[in-house]
DNA sequence: ATGGGTACCTGTCTGC
DNA sequence: TGCAGACAGGTACCCA
């Protein structure tokens, strides 16, 4: 579910929210919700117990909770949500995590589970630094340049979407952003990496950025179940180009969006807007 | 290293 | 109405 636009959204609802808070307690409903990525903590509820949460910070698609003694890295997956409040319902079949601190709980639904929390001693350690090793470059980041992209694309041979998903270039652009900064660059989804020019690289860096930007002022997408750490939907899918609109007229030149597969994902184009 | 495929889950929608 | 199958915002891991 949710891509940069939307951990940022939740992110920033968030870091109003949690800072200076002590937890308390700690309720894990279901282990395999928090440990997927790596078993083994078996101390994790001790390492949260007491601490007090300093901030809520981001790094891709990952939210990092800095504690006054090591931090708690967390990922929503496709379906994960973060909500607080003082007077929690019961919690549900996908409440899987609880945050309990004297003014509130911070609550962690999942429905499928693709989610994960993890205690690291710090993000740049022990876990945090194994999961978010492999990441690529901010999409905010003044060092994602076209350049950046044309650089690491030339050296790829799959397809362009594909390389953009991938997440080990720039961060942050999942399926529907992917299929959005790639029709707003104009460029077929299914070019090879590396027979793009260093001037549609620019392109396509600025598109990503432009797409990234607009869905964050939007609040994210709500496609499903997306909800920002408020219970609010986002607006974007509102204003989507192609994802999700196959067989209907591109909105800029009337033709037929399409949809195929790549790499067991669909993907969205408009074929007259969008050239190899 | 790169690329391709699978696995992890549940809920919802579509077509028969 | 029931049921099978397709599909959904992500990413870690295995193998060639």
């Amino acid at each position: 579910m949710p891509e940069l636009p939307e951990v940022e959204t939740v992110r920033q609802g968030l870091a109003k929210w949690v800072a200076g808070r002590t937890i308390a307690t700690v309720e894990v409903r279901h282990p395999r919700a928090i440990r997927r990525h790596l078993p083994g903590d078996a101390h994790f509820i001790a390492m949260l117990t007491g601490r007090t949460i300093l901030d809520a910070s981001r790094r891709g698609k990952y939210l990092w909770l800095p504690l006054d003694r090591g931090g708690l890295l967390m990922h929503l997956g496709m379906s994960g949500s973060l909500s607080f409040g003082n007077a929690f319902d019961a919690p549900g079949p996908h409440d899987h995590f609880d945050l309990v601190t004297a003014r509130g709980t911070l609550r962690l639904t999942d429905p499928r589970r693709f989610g994960a929390v993890v205690w690291s001693p710090a993000i740049d350690a022990g876990a945090a630094a194994k999961l978010l090793a492999g990441l690529g470059v901010e999409p905010f980041d003044p060092a994602f340049t076209g350049d950046h992209l044309y650089q690491a694309l030339r050296r790829r041979r799959v397809a362009v979407k594909t390389a953009l998903l991938g997440g080990d270039i720039v961060v942050g652009a999942g399926n529907i952003y992917a299929c959005e900064a790639l029709f707003e660059a104009g460029i077929d989804p299914r070019t090879r990496s590396d027979r793009l020019s260093r001037a549609r690289c620019e392109a396509l860096a600025e598109a990503v950025r432009l797409t990234l930007a607009r869905a964050l002022e939007s609040g994210g997408s709500t496609l499903r179940d997306f909800r920002d750490a408020h219970g609010m939907a986002g607006a974007f899918q509102l204003q989507a180009r192609v994802y999700g609109r196959v067989g209907k007229p591109c909105l800029r030149c009337g033709a037929m969006v399409r949809r195929i597969v790549q790499g067991q994902r669909a993907t969205f184009f408009c074929p007259g807007c969008q050239k190899r």
